[in-house]
Order: C-alpha cells, then structure tokens, then sequence
DNA sequence: CCGATTTGACCGGA
DNA sequence: TCCGGTCAAATCGG
C-alpha cells in the first residue's frame, strides 16, 4: 500500500512525517494509522533531553507576531547552547504574494549545514551567491507544486553573524491540501509542526467511511469528520477526495502504473 | 527507473 | 550592465 500512503503524503503536504505504511488489509482503520502517525511524530520531535515536544519546537523555530516592531536578536535567555534562534519577523507584501521571515537554528544534534526542517517538503530550484553575504541562498518551492499547483515558495541563507542560524524567508502560502482554501484562508507558511501538538485526536468520531483527511492547517486542531464543503470544487459530488483518489488508486491496476499521473493526467506540466 | 540536487545558463528588473 | 531569481541538463542516489 505504498500507493496509498504517498496519495495521503501528497495530499496532506506532511510526509515529512513518519507515517506507517498502511497494510494491506487494513483499509478500515485510517484512524488508528493516524494516530500511529500521530505518536511516531511525537517520538521523532520530542528527542533531546526530554524537553516537551512544544518547547523543542518553539525553540527551534519561532515567530514574532507581525504586530511586534523588529526586536532584532535579543540574545537567547533560556537556551543553553546559547543559540536559541531568535526570530526576525518580516512580513510584507510583494506583488500580492505574502512573504514572511523567521530565522532558525541549524538542528543542534549532528552539526551540519542542515537547514532545519519545518515540516514541508521542499524541492530546491538554485543556489546564488549573494553580494556582500558569505553564504550563498538556497531557493526552494513545494514538492507537490506540480499536482496540486502549490506556489509556496522558501529562501534560506546562513546569516553572517552567525552559521548556525539560518534566515528563511517564506512566500505565498501552501495549497497542497485538499480542503479549499478558498472557505478559509490558509495561515502563512511557517511551520505546521506546532499544530500537530494541537491536533485533538480524542475528538475523532468514528465514522463508516473514511472522510476527509483534512491534516488541519487552519485551526489548532486536526479535524478528521467527514467535511463535505459545497463550494469546495474537490467536493462536488459529496465525496471524499481522499476515499476518490485511494480508490483510483486501487482500481487502477496492480502494475506498472503507479504514478500519480493515472489520476492527474493532465496536471503534471512543469512551472 | 525515478525523483531530488547541482550548477552554469538564462533572463528580467533596477 | 549588474544582481538575484529561475530554468534545465547533467548528475546523484535510493
């Protein structure tokens, strides 16, 4: 069922996740996978010295709200290796396309120059040095650009100051999801990784079908009912989009054809 | 084989 | 013309 999960991981833009691989038989049971997934990203991001998992993750990465003028680098309190990112928000508007930047620090376990990871996959397009910087900037968009039109867009540069910090400067928002953006606005692009903490698993009902996967970008919480929205065109005909793709993916042979091109013939043109 | 990365070319705006 | 953002062919690697 490796198919089925990377439907999943395409549509929910989160297969940075470790996600089982759904058995075979075990079409049923979505939501004891999503817990399962739910407790190994628990596992994987809670690691180091048995810090919360949200404290981690704040640390790692954080954002000033947009309303606080640049405090440019107060110097990390708390942190003990003395490199806690601190952020510099900037959030503005080119050309329509919102932008924001948050500065992080490279993970502390296994110095490398890894830029950290928040939570999206991303393909990198170029690499430029840039005038008067010693680093040059990595550019990045969505993985899932071509199925689902994603136009999320990153840049990453070390800072001069200091390596170990990585300036990332987000644009446009993500739309690899299925639930429609256009009934309510995705939030802007950093990291999805503190809503997981807030997913409420305890409120899933049980449901005959499975519904939607909706991995819950907007709220704090992952809702997993079978939301059926009439102007959402994914929609239209009351289904779910997942059960839709999962089952064209069952459906469509055993062989050979297992690209994402069988369901998306006409969606796989470049740029 | 297929998707991701690398890297010089290309191009557009200032 | 310079700089920075993107393209795309070559290459890498699982």
């Amino acid at each position: 069922m490796k198919v089925f999960k990377k439907v999943l991981d395409t549509i929910a833009c989160n297969d940075h996740l470790p996600l089982p691989v759904l058995e075979a038989d075990h079409h049923g049971d979505v939501q004891d996978w999503l817990r399962s997934s739910y407790a190994r990203a628990v596992d994987q991001y809670s690691t180091d010295d048995n810090k919360p998992l949200l404290e981690s993750l704040t640390t790692g990465i954080e954002m000033l709200v947009p309303g606080e003028k640049n405090a440019t680098r107060s110097k990390p309190e708390g942190s003990k290796t003395g490199r806690s990112p601190v952020m510099q928000r900037s959030q503005k508007r080119k050309d329509g396309v919102k932008t924001i930047t948050v500065r992080a620090a490279a993970p502390s376990i296994g110095n490398t120059e890894i830029p950290p990871d928040d939570g999206y996959t991303w393909r990198k397009y170029g690499q430029k040095e840039i005038l008067g910087s010693m680093f040059p900037r990595g550019y990045y968009r969505c993985t899932h650009k071509n199925f689902f039109g994603c136009n999320a867009k990153k840049q990453v540069q070390r800072i001069d100051e200091d390596p170990s910090i990585y300036e990332i400067t987000y644009y446009g928002d993500h739309t690899c999801h299925v639930t429609s953006s256009a009934v309510q606005p995705e939030p802007l692009a950093p990291p999805p990784l503190d809503r997981w903490l807030a997913m409420d698993f305890g409120r899933i009902e049980p449901s005959s079908h499975m519904g939607l996967l909706d991995f819950g970008l907007y709220g704090t919480e992952l809702s997993i009912a079978p939301t059926v929205t009439a102007d959402d065109p994914l929609h239209v005909r009351g289904g779910s989009p997942v059960m839709d793709f999962a089952n064209a993916m069952f459906n469509s042979g055993s062989s050979s054809n297992n690209s994402m091109d069988s369901i998306f013939p006409s969606m796989h043109n470049n740029n």
